[in-house]
DNA sequence: TTTTTATATTAGCCAATCCTTATATAAGCA
DNA sequence: TGCTTATATAAGGATTGGCTAATATAAAAA
């Protein structure tokens, strides 16, 4: 198989003019709407963050039990619960040296729930 | 605001032995179902692979549709369109020069459809 | 057969993500 | 006060992700 060569060369076509997408909006809703959703999806989508977020759809959880439940280093928890809370998903509470976290934002708490409906069939 | 120092030193105490987590898998399901849902959110967490999902959803699209409503490069979308095909989120056919998209995995559409429940309240 | 149309692929750069290591910080305890 | 426990932060390297530009490719049209 021969690899493709490339040399670059100028083209003459222009791209396609920028264009307002229109429909797409009708169908699906504002392009608000679909950052936020992106958004949200994104800070989900990683293994230790779904674990933390099935966690705390249980109810308010501290950090260590987090950490020895999930099995990582105690850095790492703190790091991800970062990212959760930066995007205003979960909520924290503090009491003497421990804290406490919940989820804040009842969307995430239908998500959540509703994939693990769906890929774990809980 | 002192910026805080950073000078490196040895620590005394090992992190926490890797211990496998126990209770999680028994409240959400198998560690495969966590990744699976992972990879899922992963691939439809970019909004213009949430814009093609949700056209997808309501049937059968040529890449130069896709393209248009959407308003990126055609290259680009096709490059998105590779994301989710790799991951089985979707399937393709092809028709002459042209190329139809349609969602393939039933969860995705399930996934699609409750994320635009959610967030576009549609 | 050349040109056009529709789609895919590749390279390369830059930014974002993730993890580990090494602290820092703050509160309770001895 | 000094030690311990619980949590947060910062630096830095490694990997991945995303975009644009430049083609490549294949089929239809002229």
């Amino acid at each position: 198989m021969a690899t493709r060569k490339v040399t670059r060369k100028k083209i003459n076509k222009p791209l396609p003019v920028e264009k307002e997408p229109a429909d797409i909006f009708a169908l699906i809703g504002r392009a608000e709407n679909i950052e936020q959703a992106a958004v949200a999806m994104q800070a989900m989508s990683h293994p230790v963050r779904i674990k933390i977020l099935c966690m705390l759809s249980s109810g308010e959880q501290m950090v260590q039990d987090l950490t020895d439940a999930i099995g990582t280093s105690q850095s790492n928890i703190s790091q991800h619960l970062g990212i959760l809370k930066a995007c205003g998903m979960i909520g924290s509470r503090k009491e003497a040296t421990k804290t406490f976290y919940r989820i804040e934002d009842a969307r995430i708490l239908k998500m959540i729930t509703l994939t693990r409906d769906i890929f774990c069939g809980v």
